[in-house]
DNA sequence: TGAACATATGATAATATATTCATATGAACA
DNA sequence: TGTTCATATGAATATATTATCATATGTTCA
């Protein structure tokens, strides 16, 4: 159950699971939820989100930053705005997984 | 965009929204994502999952109890121990999916 | 260049969450 | 029945997280 001194759960070691957790700790907040499922849509600024799911820009921008960090979207300038998109497919199906669990 | 002044992203309600943050905060913990993974092996008592996963066995009857609610394991009595094991083959894809984002 | 617009960011306060400790509950068996 | 083993639970503390406010940064265009 260990590798040099290191917590390990079958293949999955210390460190994934610290990663694993951030990953999901990303779709563990609705408004991040609103975020992503609203890129599902395609690439939208700052302003449309804000719009569709109805919070102020600020708590977007800081929730975008960290969904960035996550790599879970990407981002690109054209002119004043930034646009935002989905940067992995992965997002879609694990939602999808969510989704069917909570229909069940 | 709304429905009965209850806001609502395409198909996905307010309180689905909710449900599906909920759901996602049960795999944003290191320790429930280790219980879960651990149950992959199959069925385990609490003593077995505390050994494996080098945790008090406060701290993880605390969180089987919040991934019971969230109906992602079940439990039964077998003598004097609990045997619990996942509930949702979800469980397993939404793991599955979140480690290959992270090894990419 | 400077005004207007779009987005990002730092600090703070409010809230949520996890672990620990102490103790309770419940089953088994001598 | 009462002692032991296995698990659950309530309270408290420590930590993490989120939204808000104020302000900074960066772009466009007159």
């Amino acid at each position: 159950m260990h590798k040099k001194d290191e917590y390990m759960l079958r293949d999955l070691s210390e460190v994934e699971l610290l990663e694993l957790a951030d990953l999901f700790k990303m779709f563990a907040d609705s408004t991040r939820i609103k975020i992503l499922y609203d890129l599902f849509d395609g690439e939208k600024n700052v302003t449309e989100i804000c719009e569709d799911i109805e919070m102020n820009q600020s708590a977007v921008s800081h929730q975008l930053k960290a969904l960035k960090t996550a790599k879970l979207i990407r981002s690109r300038r054209e002119g004043k705005s930034i646009k935002y998109s989905l940067d992995d497919d992965h997002v879609k199906t694990i939602i999808a997984m969510g989704k069917e669990h909570i229909e069940e």
